[in-house]
RNA sequence: GCCCUCGUGGUGAAAUUGGUAGACACAAAGGACUUAAAAUCCUUGCCGCUUGCGGAGUGCCAGUUCGAGUCUGGCCGAGGGCACCA
């Protein structure tokens, strides 16, 4: 039998779609949208099987709403500036752009052959000064909306990659992509205003019904919203400071009060400069490392002034005032008050400084001798030891009665705080956008002339190992300006601000004046679907969202405050791990499978040993190439394992076993195919072909569903339980134009997920146009038999085929006949009779 | 410590949302075809007696129900997020 040829085949229909611009949008207006968008990749080199999945589930999705009759916009683009284009450049002695054009029309090349439907016309790169133009028009427009500023700030610094990282890019106390500990360094910042947004950024979330939960609830946490109050304790001793504020979310606990403590950051802390004692005990707390294990096992440490501070609710009650090293500058107001009976990290401090600890909540009314040993009680009960306060329910009634007195007596104001920080976005890097501003003689910052930009990278033949490139380059800093000298800013914008509003240019990547053009974006915006990794749940969707919001911040031409309406993430790609003796690792290329055992394929007397199944990473060898797969085997088999084993929102295990499976199935699809064809050419007229209409509207009806539901791991199954259908019911002579129209109705809808076959197999059965996705009849799917389960007391101890709609009474002669049941049935009476039409019947002994 | 998600064969998983548990696939074992191998196809899959039948069975323990993988409560385990957040 001839064997089906998928390289002719899908490097026909890739340059068929090319050549024809299948899959070029434009506004259609009479047509609804899809705007169908995966995450853009960082042009590293080479495609990965990461990739692969996000690429082949966005492409079924794309073709599917296409076929659905949706103008789908699928556009694809580069996320081109990032830090390892410049280490290939410091490293190499490469040039940045150079490397990374090189990598684009590489990976473009790779992902043509998964035979994706993208608009390619669309494509953009964030490197491009077409790109960065717009970016510095944005920033310059929120610099005007208030929404960037300047300031000195700590900042995290990572000493590997030389940069400062935003609080989103400092993973347990070390730099996301270097892994180096992360440094405190006090530097001037350009920063984004994200927390004006805060409340908007959290709102927002509840109607976003097409997101992952768990992303949600990671952003909810991120953003960090607490209700309190801001309460001004009165200092005593002191000529320098009169009040310290905290922020509190427990004003409820303020009689079992026995300290305040300031961060050492804490403006406070200006008075103390010269106390030879203070300087070293703030030494001492930056001694503490940023990691996860060093704050949770550092020792509370204070540093005790000589000041009091007095309680607002009795003003007899006065307590010391200690520096603390568990309190941060940068949450809420950089002070506490310490309530240890309540607080495990309070109580820890008290403890060591033996400080009173007097229980204010107490889990009964009546407090009796409740006492608190080393833990804090945290839970619900009443107020107590707390004079006008005592007996109120704790925290429902209590917190709120508190704020309610101190605001009365103005001690304090109602407050709500988030852990949501600004975004600092300056990078000491050469390979981003540069930051369109100007220092004069004085420092003082002025925006870029908006008829001066872009401000476009100098192109330099070498990078330093070290230090920030672009300060280094004396001229192209120097900027003359009016007859007045200017310095340029040096420092260029986090590639995060790149990707926070490139679906925006997707719109209308050609716009020359502005990023987008409004009437495109109303059209096309939101984005319908988004897919890509959870690896971004923060970062980029946060940054994304805050950008739309700032946008439409001040502007009469657009309100649109979400730009993702759904968001699918989808898991990783693992294989087995494999070392050898040595334990140094292997890859799966080196291996060979001699009598089920894996061996080193070079010498193949040595078994490796088998590890884990891990996400595929180059450090652990266990990569699969993508372009040596589609080689060797087709993108339809790619897509078709790719999206088999496992449903697309959890990881999956790539293997050879797999891929050849898959490769294989194609080949008996094909034929099928064959056979398919044949038996129309007869043109027989015999069988009218009720089960075969019956089973094309059902199996259409599952892919339906099961593509909005992203259940494409049970479509391969469907097409699977289609292929054995038809190879077993082929003979039986139907009808010519029934099977015919069947069978077309069945390759269309496997054209998301295998394109290439399908195409070829309806182009030979010449269908070439007007291609919609078919629809199944609902009345077609009604069974004319149904199988009824029969239970006694609940198991079941029989099937019986009938009519559909049967009474009971034909259920139970029909039981009556069956000896096998009735051996259960003649043991007692029947007590109950359960029946469920068309479904089963229960019979209680 | 806090928050979230998930526990189904040797493996990846399915289950019309409370109604036949294990669809579909991978791996394994046995068989058919073949001189042989590859390829292809078929069968098996936990326990008990011979087919047939029966029993147990969706992490564990309870509960609701005629009926629970699915709902409720408790426990155990795995993964992920946050973390001195006041």
């Amino acid at each position: 039998m001839e064997r089906y040829n998928f390289k002719l085949t899908e490097e026909n229909w890739q340059k068929f779609w090319e050549q024809k611009k299948t899959f070029t949008t434009k506004i259609e207006k009479n047509k609804k949208k899809f705007f169908c968008l995966e995450m853009f990749p960082y042009p590293s080199g080479k495609i990965h099987m990461g990739h692969v999945r996000n690429y082949t589930i966005g492409d079924v999705l794309a073709r599917y709403k296409s076929l659905e009759g949706y103008n789908v916009l699928h556009p694809m683009g580069w996320d081109s500036f990032g830090m390892p284009a410049e280490n290939a450049a410091r490293q190499n002695n490469l040039n940045p752009r150079e490397w990374t054009e090189s990598n684009i029309s590489n990976m473009k090349m790779q992902l043509k052959k998964l035979g994706l439907s993208i608009d390619w016309d669309r494509e953009i790169s964030t490197c491009s000064s077409d790109y960065y133009k717009h970016q510095q028009e944005f920033f310059l427009e929120l610099y005007d909306k208030g929404l960037v500023y300047r300031k000195e700030e700590y900042v995290n610094w990572d000493p590997v990659d030389q940069t400062v990282l935003a609080n989103e890019q400092v993973i347990d106390g070390k730099g996301w992509r270097s892994g180096a500990i992360v440094e405190r360094r006090k530097l001037n910042q350009w920063f984004f205003n994200i927390t004006k947004f805060s409340g908007e950024l959290l709102a927002g979330l509840n109607d976003l019904n097409e997101w992952p939960n768990k992303v949600k609830i990671m952003q909810k946490n991120w953003i960090g919203k607490s209700f309190g109050c801001e309460v001004k304790f009165a200092i005593e001793n002191s000529k320098n400071i009169k009040s310290i504020s905290c922020f509190t979310t427990r004003p409820d606990t303020l009689f079992g009060m026995s300290f305040l403590a300031v961060s050492v950051d804490h403006p406070l802390s200006k008075f103390y400069e010269n106390d030879k004692k203070f300087k070293e005990f703030k030494k001492q707390c930056s001694a503490t490392g940023t990691t996860e294990e060093s704050i949770a096992n550092a020792e509370k440490i204070g540093f005790k002034t000589d000041l009091l501070g007095i309680n607002p609710l009795d003003n007899k009650l006065k307590v010391p005032v200690y520096f603390a090293n568990f309190v941060l500058m940068d949450y809420g107001l950089g002070a506490v008050f310490g309530c240890p009976a309540h607080d495990q990290r309070d109580l820890d401090f008290a403890l060591k400084y033996k400080l009173n600890v007097m229980p204010v909540v107490s889990p009964k009314l009546e407090p009796g001798d409740f006492k608190i040993d080393n833990k804090a009680y945290t839970g619900p009960g009443y107020i107590c030891n707390s004079s006008f306060l005592n007996g109120l329910k704790s925290p429902s009634e209590s917190i709120l009665k508190t704020i309610e007195y101190l605001e009365k007596q103005k001690l304090g104001v109602r407050k709500i705080n988030f852990r949501l920080k600004d975004w600092g976005v300056s990078r000491q890097r050469y390979w981003g956008c540069p930051i369109p501003i100007l220092y004069d003689e004085d420092g003082n910052a002025h925006k870029v002339p908006k008829e001066m930009l872009p401000v476009q990278l100098p192109n330099l033949s070498k990078l330093d190992p070290t230090g920030n490139p672009l300060d280094k380059e004396i001229e192209w800093k120097k900027v003359k300006l009016g007859g007045k000298n200017y310095l340029r800013e040096t420092d260029t914008l986090d590639t995060f601000v790149d990707s926070s509003w490139y679906f925006l240019r997707f719109c209308s990547p050609q716009k020359k004046n502005y990023g987008f053009d409004y009437e495109e974006v109303k059209y096309w915006m939101p984005v319908d679907q988004y897919i890509g990794g959870v690896e971004h749940a923060i970062l980029h969707l946060l940054y994304s969202r805050f950008f739309m919001q700032a946008i439409s911040y001040k502007n009469d031409q657009m309100d649109l405050k979400e730009p993702f309406k759904g968001l699918f993430t989808q898991g990783m790609v693992c294989h087995e791990t494999y070392k050898d003796t040595k334990n140094n690792w292997i890859s799966p290329e080196e291996i060979e499978v001699v009598k089920g055992k894996k061996v080193l394929k070079k010498n193949n007397s040595i078994e490796v040993k088998v590890g884990p199944i891990e996400s595929m990473s180059k450090s652990k060898k266990n990569t699969i190439d993508p372009e040596k797969i589609i080689n060797n085997y087709g993108a339809d088999a790619v897509r078709l394992f790719i999206l088999s084993d496992s449903p697309p929102e959890k990881d999956v295990q790539w293997s050879e076993e797999g891929i050849i499976s898959s490769s294989k199935f194609i080949q008996k699809l094909w034929t099928l195919n064959l056979r398919i064809t044949q038996a129309i050419d007869k043109n027989y007229k015999k069988n009218s072909g009720k089960d075969l209409i019956k089973f094309t509207h059902k199996f259409l009806k599952k892919i339906t569903v099961n593509l909005n539901n992203f259940s494409y791991n049970v479509i391969i199954a469907n097409i699977h339980e289609m292929h054995s259908f038809f190879s077993k019911e082929i003979d039986n002579e139907y009808t010519a134009e029934t099977l015919k129209e069947n069978y077309i109705k069945i390759l269309i809808s496997l054209m998301p997920i295998i394109p290439h076959f399908s195409c070829e197999c309806l182009n030979l059965l010449n269908i070439k146009k007007n291609i919609k996705w078919p629809k199944y009849d609902e009345s077609l799917l009604e069974e004319d038999f149904v199988n009824i389960v029969i239970q006694i007391n609940g198991k079941k101890r029989g099937l019986l085929k009938t009519k559909k709609d049967v009474l009971e009474k034909e259920i139970i002669d029909n039981i009556n006949k069956d000896n096998n049941i009735m051996k259960y049935l003649n043991r007692s009476d029947i007590k109950k009779k359960i029946y469920i039409p068309n479904k089963l019947i229960n019979i209680i002994i």
